[in-house]
RNA sequence: GGGCGCUUAGCUCAGUUGGCUAGAGCAUCUCGUUUACACCGAGGGGGUCGGGGGUUCGAAUCCCUCAGCGCCCACCA
C-alpha cells in the first residue's frame, strides 16, 4: 500500500510557509468559536485575564512574550479539558493616550487648548477606535486564543459605572479621601503623578552653602542646598538634636536672607549630621521631607513655585521668573550681599517624570488619595497565608517589602482623558455620588483618575462584578496572572488591594512574572533606544510559531530573555523540521485513523511491535509526562526544551530513519501516532503549524479542541529504553570509527560482535544496524573472536571489532587504546573511592549506590577487554 | 542607604528538593547530492560551573566572603 508518492510530493510543499496558513487558521478558529469556555468533564476551571495593553501602544516583543505564555497555558488547559477562559481587552492608558493624541494635534498645528474638553474627548475616542483595532489585530496575529466576545476596554461605559460605584464606596468607607499633601507635579503634562511615575536619577548639580544670621547676634548658621530658589519659602532651619555644633542654636531665631523673615532653628532627628553642614533649611512647600518635618513642628507651608513652573507671587521680586532664572538671580544676589559661602559640585538625585522626563516639582496641593496604608495589611496577610503565590518566589519578598513601605496612593490627575472623579461641588459643599446630582448648580470635579485605578478592578469587573454573575462564581479568583515584572507595583499590588477591599478575595492564585526582553547587546528594548524588534516583522520573516517558540523556550520565569534574528531563524528551522517529518509520514500512506483509535490499536498490538517501536512509544510516554509536569509547575521553558529534543533528536533522527529500514504492518500506525502526539504536545506553543499539519491527518476534530495526550501506561518500558540506548551507542561508536579512519561514506564494512549477554538485541536489530552503520556482514560471537588486526571498541555489554586490516595504523591504534584505558582507569578510581568511602556507603541512598556499583562492573569489564586488545595488537 | 538578581563551552542560556563522566541551541572544524527536510544528515573539538573559604561521604546546586555586572526601592537637603 505504498502511497502515490509524486502526488503527495506535489500536494505538500517542501517548506512550510507560515504566511499562507496563519490567517486562514485563525479565522477558522474564530468561526468555529474555539475560544469560548466549554463545559467539560474535569469540572475544573482555568481563567486568565489578559493584561490589557495600552490602546494606543504598539505591540512589542515584551507583549508578545506575555501573550505567548498566556496563550500556551490557555491552550494547554483547554486541551486538558478544563473550562478555560482568557479575557482580552485594552487599557485606556490615561496620560499615555492623551499625550499621543496631543502629539497628533501638534503635528496638525493644534493643541489641546484649541478644543473644549468635550471636543478633545470626541477626538480622542476617534483615535482610540482605530488604535484599538490595530492592537487587537496584532494580538490575534500572535495566535491569542482569547475569548473576543468578552473583550473589554477599561474606559467603556459599563466600566465607568463600576469605577464610579467603587469610588463612592471607598469614599464612604474612608478609604478614599481628599487632602492637601506634597505631591509630584509634572509641569510639562500639567498634572500630579503618583510616586511610581517618578524616577530619580543621579545628576550633576551644585551644592550651595548659604549663611543665615541669628537675629540680633553676631552668630550665624550655614545651610547647604541644591535648590537655593526654594529659600524664599523657608520656614525654619533644622539640626539634629544631638549635634553638638548646633546645640546653642536650637530655638534661636534666624533672619532668612532676601525675605528678611524670622525663622526658627528646630531640632529633628531626621536631619543627617553628616551631610553638608548638618543644618538644613526647611521648605515644606517644595520638599517631601521638609513637608513632614514642617507638619510635625506645626510650621507654615509657603509655596513659591507655581504649577506653571514659574516663581509665584510669594517669591517677591522673583515672581514670574522661571525656576532656573530665579536660581541664578538669587545666587548672584546672595553673593553680592555676602551670604553665599561656597559652591560645590555634587551629584544629587533629580526626580523626573517617567513619561516626559521633565523635572518633577514637589508641591503642596489638594488631591485625592486611596488610603493604601489601610489596604495593604490585608494583602500582605493573604500573601503570607499563601493565598497568592509568586513565580518565581523571590518576587513575593520584593512585593512584601514594597507593600510595607508604601504611602497613600495619589489617584487624581489633571487630565481630560480618563474616568472623571465622581465628586461634585457647589460653593463650599462637596458630595461624592455615582451620578450627577439632579439639582442645579453642582459642578463635577475637573480631575480624572489615575489609569491604574480602573486597571486595578480589571480581574473582577470583566466577569461582571459587582453583580453576582455566573462568571464570577466560576472564574474568579482567576487562576494565574502573568505579566511583566516591571508592573508588579503599578498593577499587581493595586489589583490585590482593590480585590481584597472590594471582593474580600485575592484576585488570582498565582502571579507569574516575566523578565524583560533584551536585544543581542543585552540592552532593554525600548522605542527611545530605537532597538525595539518588531514582533510583526519577525512573524513575517520567520512565522508566528517560530517567534513564539523563541519567546517560550530556554527561558525561566522572571529572568530576562535575549532575543535575536538568529534565534528566530533556528526556530523557523525547527518548525520546518516538524513540517517535513510529517510530510514524510504522509508520503508513506494516505490512510489515517482517529487518534484515539490509533492509540487503542497500538495498545492492542503492543506485543507485536519491534524494539524501535516500543522504544519510541515509551519515549513519548515519558516526554509527555515531562511536558505536562512543566506546564503544571509553570516551567514551560523546560517543557519546550524537552519536546524539542524529543522531536528532533529522537523521533526524527532515530525513529523515522529506522522506520525506513524496518517496515512492518504497524510502522504507519507508530509514525502517525507519534507525529500526532507531537503535534498535540506542541500545539499550545506552536498553534498554527500544528493545526495545519493536523489537518492532513483527517481527524474528527481540530487540534485546538482535541485532548491532551495521556499516553497509556502500557507503553512505558524502561528496559527497552535502556536497550535502545545501547543500540544507539553501538551505531554511534561504529560511525565514529569509520569517520576517524576515513572509511568512504558508502563503503560497507564487516563487523564482529562479542555478546555474552543480550545477544538477542543484536539479532533483532541486525538489519537496522547494518543500514545505519553501513555494515556488510555482522557476526555475533560468544567469547573472543580471533580475526586479526582490528579496531576494537566497547559499548557495554558488547565488544565490537572492525577488521579494517588495510587501514590499521598499529601505533595510532595503540595510542588510542592507551588513552582510552587511561580515561577508564580514572573513572574507575573515582567510582572506587566512592565505594570505599564508608560515609558514602552509610549515607547515600540505595539507588545511587546501586548505580555506582553497576558502573563499576561496567568499567571493569571494559578495562579488561581493552587491555587484552592492547596486548593483542602488540 | 536598604533589598534583590546574575556570573556555567566563542555567543545565548537550561540544570526542580545537593547524588553525572556538567547539558542544549547557535557558532566552529571534518565528512556527506542516502527520494521528509541543505530551513538537511553523520562525526568531532570546546567548560578546573566568577575568585577564596566552609558544611557534607558527596557541591554548579547549601552557608560565609570577595569581585564584576544588572535591577528595584529610598525623604540625604
Amino acid at each position: 500500500m505504498k502511497a502515490p508518492k509524486e502526488a503527495l510530493d506535489k500536494a505538500i510543499p517542501k517548506a512550510y510557509t507560515p504566511a499562507d496558513v496563519e490567517k486562514r487558521i485563525y479565522d477558522m478558529w474564530m468561526k468555529e468559536n474555539c475560544f469560548s469556555p466549554r463545559k467539560t468533564s474535569t469540572g475544573k476551571t482555568f481563567s486568565i485575564v489578559m493584561p490589557p495593553p495600552n490602546v494606543t501602544g504598539n505591540l512589542h516583543l515584551g507583549h508578545a512574550m506575555v501573550m505567548s505564555v498566556q496563550d500556551s497555558l490557555i491552550r494547554h488547559h483547554r486541551m486538558l479539558g478544563d473550562e478555560t477562559v482568557w479575557v482580552p481587552g485594552t487599557d485606556h492608558a490615561g496620560i499615555a493616550t492623551q499625550l499621543v493624541v496631543e502629539n497628533h494635534l501638534r503635528q496638525q498645528g493644534k493643541s489641546r487648548k484649541d478644543f473644549t474638553r468635550e471636543g478633545f474627548l470626541v477626538k480622542t475616542w476617534e483615535w482610540v477606535e482605530t488604535y484599538k483595532k490595530n492592537i487587537t489585530d496584532q494580538l490575534k496575529s500572535l495566535g491569542a486564543s482569547a475569548d473576543w466576545s468578552r473583550e473589554r476596554f477599561t474606559f467603556d461605559p459599563e466600566f465607568n459605572a463600576v469605577v464610579n460605584k467603587v469610588f463612592v464606596d471607598l469614599y464612604n468607607k474612608g478609604l478614599i479621601y481628599k487632602d492637601d499633601y506634597i505631591v509630584n507635579w509634572c509641569s510639562e503634562t500639567q498634572t500630579v503623578l503618583s510616586d511610581l511615575e517618578v524616577v530619580a536619577t543621579p545628576e550633576e548639580s551644585k551644592l550651595y552653602y548659604i549663611r543665615y544670621f541669628v537675629k540680633a547676634a553676631d552668630k550665624s548658621v550655614i545651610v547647604a542646598t541644591t535648590r537655593p530658589e526654594t529659600l524664599l519659602g523657608d520656614v525654619a532651619v533644622a539640626v539634629h538634636p544631638s549635634d553638638k555644633r548646633y546645640k546653642e542654636f536650637i530655638d534661636k531665631t534666624l533672619i532668612l536672607p532676601i525675605m528678611n523673615r524670622e525663622i526658627r532653628v528646630i531640632a529633628d532627628e531626621r536631619v543627617d549630621m553628616e551631610f553638608g553642614t548638618g543644618a538644613v533649611k526647611i521648605t515644606p512647600g517644595h520638599d517631601p521631607l521638609d513637608y513632614e518635618i514642617g507638619r510635625d513642628h506645626n510650621l507654615q507651608v509657603i509655596s513659591v513655585i507655581g504649577k506653571d513652573g514659574k516663581m509665584n507671587k510669594n517669591a517677591g521680586k522673583y515672581a514670574g521668573l522661571e525656576v532656573e532664572q530665579a536660581r541664578k538671580n538669587i545666587i548672584e544676589y546672595l553673593d553680592n550681599i555676602g551670604n553665599l559661602e561656597d559652591i560645590e559640585d555634587t551629584v544629587s538625585n533629580v526626580k523626573r517624570c517617567d513619561r516626559t522626563k521633565a523635572i518633577v516639582e514637589p508641591l503642596v496641593s489638594k488631591q485625592w488619595f486611596v488610603k493604601a496604608t489601610a489596604l495593604a495589611p490585608e494583602v500582605m496577610k493573604a500573601v503570607e497565608a499563601g493565598k497568592t503565590d509568586f513565580i518565581p518566589d523571590r518576587f513575593r519578598k520584593e512585593f512584601s517589602n514594597w507593600m510595607e513601605g508604601m504611602r497613600d496612593w495619589c489617584i487624581s490627575r489633571q487630565l481630560w482623558w480618563g474616568h472623571r472623579i465622581p465628586a461634585y461641588y457647589k460653593g463650599n459643599e462637596m458630595i461624592v455620588s455615582e451620578n450627577h446630582p439632579t439639582e442645579e448648580g453642582w459642578l463635577q470635579d475637573e480631575d480624572v483618575l489615575d489609569t491604574w485605578f480602573s486597571s486595578a478592578l480589571w480581574p473582577f469587573v470583566v466577569f461582571g462584578w459587582p453583580d453576582k454573575t455566573e462568571d464570577m462564581k466560576k472564574f474568579f479568583p482567576t487562576t494565574v496572572l502573568e505579566t511583566g515584572r516591571d508592573i508588579l507595583f503599578f498593577w499587581v499590588s493595586r489589583m490585590m488591594m482593590m480585590s481584597m477591599a472590594l471582593t474580600g478575595e485575592v484576585p488570582f492564585y498565582h502571579v507569574y512574572l516575566d523578565g524583560l526582553v533584551r536585544d543581542e547587546k543585552n540592552q532593554k528594548m525600548s522605542k527611545s533606544k530605537g532597538n525595539g524588534m518588531d514582533p510583526a516583522e519577525l512573524q513575517n520573516a520567520y512565522g508566528t510559531d517560530a517567534t513564539r517558540l523563541m519567546l517560550l523556550l530556554g527561558t525561566t520565569p522572571g529572568n530576562d530573555l535575549v532575543v535575536s534574528r538568529q534565534k528566530a531563524e533556528s526556530y523557523r528551522n525547527f518548525v520546518n523540521k516538524l513540517w517535513n517529518a510529517s510530510r514524510f509520514i504522509r508520503m508513506q500512506g494516505e490512510e489515517t485513523m482517529p487518534y484515539r483509535e490509533l492509540e487503542a490499536y497500538l495498545e492492542k498490538n503492543y506485543a507485536k511491535l519491534n524494539i524501535a517501536q516500543k522504544w519510541i512509544l515509551s519515549r513519548f510516554a515519558h516526554v509527555s509526562q515531562a511536558v505536562t509536569e512543566g506546564y503544571a509547575t509553570y516551567r514551560m521553558g523546560e517543557s519546550g526544551t524537552v519536546l524539542y529534543e524529543a522531536t528532533w533528536n529522537e523521533f526524527c533522527d532515530w525513529y523515522i530513519e529506522i522506520s525506513k529500514i524496518e517496515v512492518n504492518e504497524h510502522t504507519q500506525a507508530v509514525l502517525q501516532y507519534g507525529m500526532m502526539t507531537l503535534l498535540k504536545l506542541w500545539h499550545p506553543m506552536a498553534p498554527f503549524v500544528t493545526e495545519e499539519i493536523w489537518a492532513t491527518y483527517d481527524q474528527e476534530e481540530l487540534i485546538i479542541n482535541s485532548s491532551w495526550p495521556t499516553i497509556p501506561a502500557k507503553f512505558i518500558n524502561d528496559e527497552i529504553e535502556e536497550d535502545f540506548r545501547i543500540l544507539i551507542e553501538v551505531v554511534r561508536g561504529i560511525r565514529n570509527v569509520r569517520h576517524e579512519r576515513s572509511v568512504a561514506p558508502g563503503k560497507l564494512i564487516p563487523v564482529h560482535f562479542v555478546a555474552d549477554v543480550k545477544k538477542d538485541l543484536l539479532v533483532q536489530f541486525e538489519e537496522v544496524l547494518k543500514k545505519l552503520a553501513k555494515l556488510s556482514t555482522m557476526e555475533i560471537h560468544k567469547g573472543r573472536p580471533i580475526i586479526g588486526r582490528k579496531v576494537a571498541l566497547i559499548v557495554y555489554p558488547f565488544e565490537i571489532y572492525l577488521p579494517l586490516d588495510d587501514m590499521i595504523d598499529v601505533e595510532a591504534e595503540k595510542a588510542r587504546l592507551t588513552k582510552w584505558i587511561a580515561e577508564k582507569e580514572k573513572e574507575r578510581r573515582i567510582i572506587q573511592s566512592k565505594l570505599d568511602n564508608k560515609g558514602f556507603i552509610a549515607n547515600a541512598p540505595d539507588d545511587v549506590k546501586a548505580a555506582q556499583e553497576k558502573k563499576k562492573q561496567e568499567v571493569e569489564a571494559v578495562l579488561t577487554t581493552m587491555k587484552q586488545q592492547l596486548a593483542d595488537i602488540e
